[in-house]
DNA sequence: TTATTAATTGTCAAAACGACAATTAATAAT
DNA sequence: ATTATTAATTGTCGTTTTGACAATTAATAA
């Protein structure tokens, strides 16, 4: 029997950035460690992969798991190998990006798995070298979405445009012209006005729009330019 | 001491896609794989992960030994891990792509290595998901070199316009006008114009030019916008 | 009825884009 | 020596996109 002799053999991980959106700022879900070492810090979702499993398999157990979704916007970041990043033995973490419907989370998950949702720039400490990967993954998020229409994936069906404008803003992390966003996410023609109108946020209301799937699936790969001024 | 006990353990290996370009098409570099199974095989350039190392030192390890290079560019692209991509034992592999001078590769590792460069349109079945990787990584050259200076890395230090206007067209198998090609390249910035002229294309000649290193790397991260009429 | 507020539509100059033409710098042919 | 030839380079120009900023609209609250 062929066999590939004494090759060193290693545990592989997947690491989740949850990432989500409550109207008005960015946020990501951590749950507290639940075993050692250093149980009960904070930490990305995550768990090791199974004999019969991908990675992206497993990352998406661990997702069902945690938040009880299925079917999430998920996306394969990069490999986190470094031979002592995880003190107890050696380790390659595989991070995942996933954006989610806030209010499609299953709030009761957050007991079972001590899970809760934070500010992405009001977090706490992650251990090992969880830090490096939600800034890697909010780095990417930003890349993607500048070029992909992809933070849909962070709003309900029915959403207006000033959601996706403060959304935009957050991500980016810089103001946007009310104005011109308008125009160009329209124009993409990747939305549906609705006849209803969301009342809460003004007095004139703002319309609601959902997308249109079928374009957004063939535009799901194609460059748009969704970011004015797009610099790194 | 603590322990992850009873997490099944794989190996984990780096596979290489390197593309090189000489002057007319573009190539990648394959190897007659070394081990059993599919010993003889023509396969990707790899080799297993090993204790003391991160997956980017195996990979740029391995270019070393296989093509005489060091501080090539080099870029992560995916994880494969389908439980059963290597029929002997469960072996994960990070996919990376490599852009090399065909020029500095050093020939005579030909035959140490058996190795031999190939149309990127014009080669042989590879072992196990290799072809796949070779799909993803010319998909991903084509979408980066679209956005970001990287093509650069495939030619020599000094270079024409009418050779990168190939290679653009080669990386994303269309036709680009000449004229307005060469305005937009040289719009960047990024080129410093030198006095020597290349006469062996034609009778006029093509001056060269050099990359000015400080503004590549000030851009590598920027998006510019280098093929026209873009679509995926 | 009016003031107020946020959403939406308008305007416009500058820049970028891309289709296509003309010129230039060399060599090869006559 | 002159001319034809070839590929590199620079020019032209209408169209589209961009982004700064103004005006209008649809509702509610005063």
């Amino acid at each position: 029997m062929i066999e590939y002799s004494r090759q060193p053999h290693y545990l592989v991980a997947v690491d989740c950035i949850v990432f989500g959106f409550d109207g008005e700022h960015l946020k990501i879900l951590l749950v507290k460690r639940g075993l050692e070492p250093e149980i009960n810090k904070w930490s990305l979702m995550g768990g090791f992969v199974g004999p019969s499993e991908s990675p992206d398999d497993a990352a998406n157990r661990v997702l069902k798991k945690m938040t009880g979704l299925e079917g999430v916007y998920l996306e394969q970041m990069q490999i986190y190998g470094e031979p002592l990043r995880d003190p107890i033995e050696r380790t390659l973490s595989v991070g995942y990006f996933a954006l989610i419907d806030i209010h499609k989370y299953e709030a009761q998950l957050n007991d079972d798995y001590e899970a809760e949702w934070f500010l992405i720039n009001d977090r706490p400490k992650l251990i090992f070298d969880h830090n490096q990967m939600v800034a890697d993954a909010r780095k990417k998020l930003r890349y993607k979405a500048a070029l992909h229409p992809i933070l849909f994936e962070m709003l309900p069906k029915k959403f207006t445009i000033p959601q996706l404008h403060i959304l935009f803003e957050e991500v980016n992390d810089t103001k946007i012209d009310t104005r011109n966003f308008s125009r160009k996410i329209t124009s993409t023609g990747l939305l549906i006005k609705l006849a209803e109108k969301d009342r809460t946020g003004s007095k004139k209301g703002a319309f609601y729009f959902k997308l249109d799937k079928k374009k957004y699936a063939a535009n799901a790969q194609a460059f748009l330019s969704l970011v004015p001024n797009l610099k790194v």
